[in-house]
DNA sequence: TTTGCACAGTTGTTTATGCAACTATAAAAG
DNA sequence: CTTTTATAGTTGCATAAACAACTGTGCAAA
């Protein structure tokens, strides 16, 4: 039986470690000039993979319910990142194209992330790294 | 170099895993008829260790912002669990004191929460508990 | 004593989440 | 062909976070 109280993993649960990791994402993306949010990022770096793919895709991706995915959307519409064009073959879908300004910021926002990847996990061995993919892994799927 | 894309450890940042613990959190305790959330439950969770502490000691012990901490605790005394008085000595500090209901809280959420946590990390050995917490340490030093 | 700085807390704005209720389109069942 | 059901997306409401700008209180240096 695993204790709660005073539990660095339930740091996760409160919050704590993604709310830091936000702040220093936020700061990063505005002291380079880039106006975008962590939730953002995580919705355009899904379309640098892939884009032209509907809301609802989207949300599986991130793990977003559909009314979070439709204002993110909205914000990045405002910032002429992306583009909703409906699907000729189901007007049910709205396929999320990136703009020219999407498309260009990828390069640039990769290389933030990284840097801010490598701050973040500084002294933190492959190993033990592995070990927490296998475990973030079990926790989704155990609240699956 | 850790690769971000894909990588599991970056849910984090992305707050997949934290958004995912949260929801199952609000259910939990919805279920079982207690209307609180869970950066509530953390407030409250330091209080049941040591009340009648400023709203600045409690920023410090959640990582959480002035302001954040003001909307928290106009939100639990919405809920009549806390109560804001006014430090005798230093009138810049608000004491926040549990109330009666605040107290009675506490049995109550902590099983839910036990049960969450038993549910969340099922079939995740001790040993890898452990290299979590000393990663996640790792990353708020790192982030600090 | 007064001025200035430091610290505690509050308020406003933007972005994001969860949930419920809603519209619109498509597909299946009668 | 119409009714039902499922799916995609939107909107409203409460809560929360980050940041900046603000008020109020305490304290120390001039």
């Amino acid at each position: 039986m695993v204790q709660v109280h005073e539990d660095e993993v339930f740091s996760i649960l409160t919050g704590k470690v993604s709310n830091a990791i936000n702040r220093t994402f936020l700061r990063s993306f505005s002291q380079q000039g880039i106006d975008i949010t962590t939730e953002q990022w995580s919705v355009m770096a899904c379309l640098w993979k892939k884009d032209k793919v509907s809301q609802q895709t989207l949300c599986s991706l991130t793990s977003k319910d559909k009314p979070s995915m439709t204002r993110l959307i909205d914000n990045l519409e405002k910032r002429s990142l992306v583009m909703r064009m409906a699907d000729k073959n189901d007007r049910r879908n709205n396929l999320i194209h990136l703009t020219d300004d999407g498309y260009k910021l990828q390069q640039k926002a990769t290389d933030i992330v990284q840097n801010i990847a490598t701050k973040t996990l500084n002294n933190i061995t492959e190993d033990e790294l592995n070990v927490c993919r296998v475990v973030l892994k079990k926790i989704m799927t155990n609240l699956q």
